[in-house]
DNA sequence: GTGACTTACTTTCAAATTGGTAGTAACATT
DNA sequence: AATGTTACTACCAATTTGAAAGTAAGTCAC
């Protein structure tokens, strides 16, 4: 794409498709919610190879979502953990997730249960003040204005 | 990546990511749910390459986010136009906005609004039953068993 | 203290994909 | 007949990917 004109995009989801538009890095982030925090455990769980690991991990990290901690001084090993940036990616994922529930749920799929109930999580996009789902009423979107 | 493998994962992002793990195609329904439907109008306001444009919507349209319509029967013209699945698509670009309004929101931005009240609107992920926000709670993922 | 093992990579390279420009097909309009 | 419109296709250089092999810095077992 081109990531220098999209970062001036005054269109928050292109700024955030910017460095996340591509498949490992959302996977990696799931991954990485899911508790993994190991190169060897990404790569192994993903079935992704070293060098684009590598890349998604190092972008990532640049970009805010991840950060290297020292798990291990001798010998010297890091693993990637999620910043806040990163733990608040969690609503992407699990939207992304419902729809694929919903459009592409053929088979066995995973299920995602709160860990105390036991009960189905079915994520819903809402307003924050008014409690209204997304989609339920008409938005208007306003460009913002001067150069 | 690997879409037929991917296609198998019984995690529902991955299953959604297998075709849609693209800026492009999530740029391209960010565009349609704004009302844009035509080749050009998608061509221009993204700046995309006509080659790639043709492909992903044939993506779009072959997953069944997107549905050709005949516009015009002289000259012959199709338009692409989302389908349900396509509209249900909408709180993942939401989201995603949500995200790049907080972490990416310097400078000018687009600001989405309640088409009647004028209020700004803030995405908010709960669960449908509860109205418990994401995240605020553990959660459990479960494997799906046998093979 | 030598050989096997672990972990986190780097290197290499063919194959696929992208991005950009130019051209085309099927019509309508003047 | 010339020009314009719309939705593409063709082409090609450049970038990115995917897969396999190799490496660096250590530890551990004997």
């Amino acid at each position: 794409m081109n990531d220098k004109n999209i970062c001036d995009d005054p269109c928050p989801i292109a700024r955030c498709l910017a460095f996340l538009g591509d498949a490992w890095s959302l996977l990696i982030l799931r991954d990485a919610h899911f508790g993994l925090t190991r190169f060897d455990q990404f790569r192994k769980n993903l079935g992704i190879g070293p060098a684009i690991l590598t890349r998604r991990l190092a972008a990532l990290t640049e970009e805010g979502l991840l950060e290297k901690r020292l798990y291990s001084e001798r010998p010297p090993r890091e693993e990637y953990v999620l910043t806040t940036a990163g733990r608040d990616f969690l609503p992407v994922l699990f939207t992304i997730g419902a729809w694929g529930r919903k459009y592409r749920g053929e088979g066995r799929l995973v299920r995602i249960l709160d860990a105390e109930t036991g009960a189905e999580i079915r994520p819903m996009l809402v307003d924050e003040v008014t409690g209204i789902k997304i989609g339920d009423r008409p938005i208007r979107i306003v460009e913002p204005d001067g150069d």
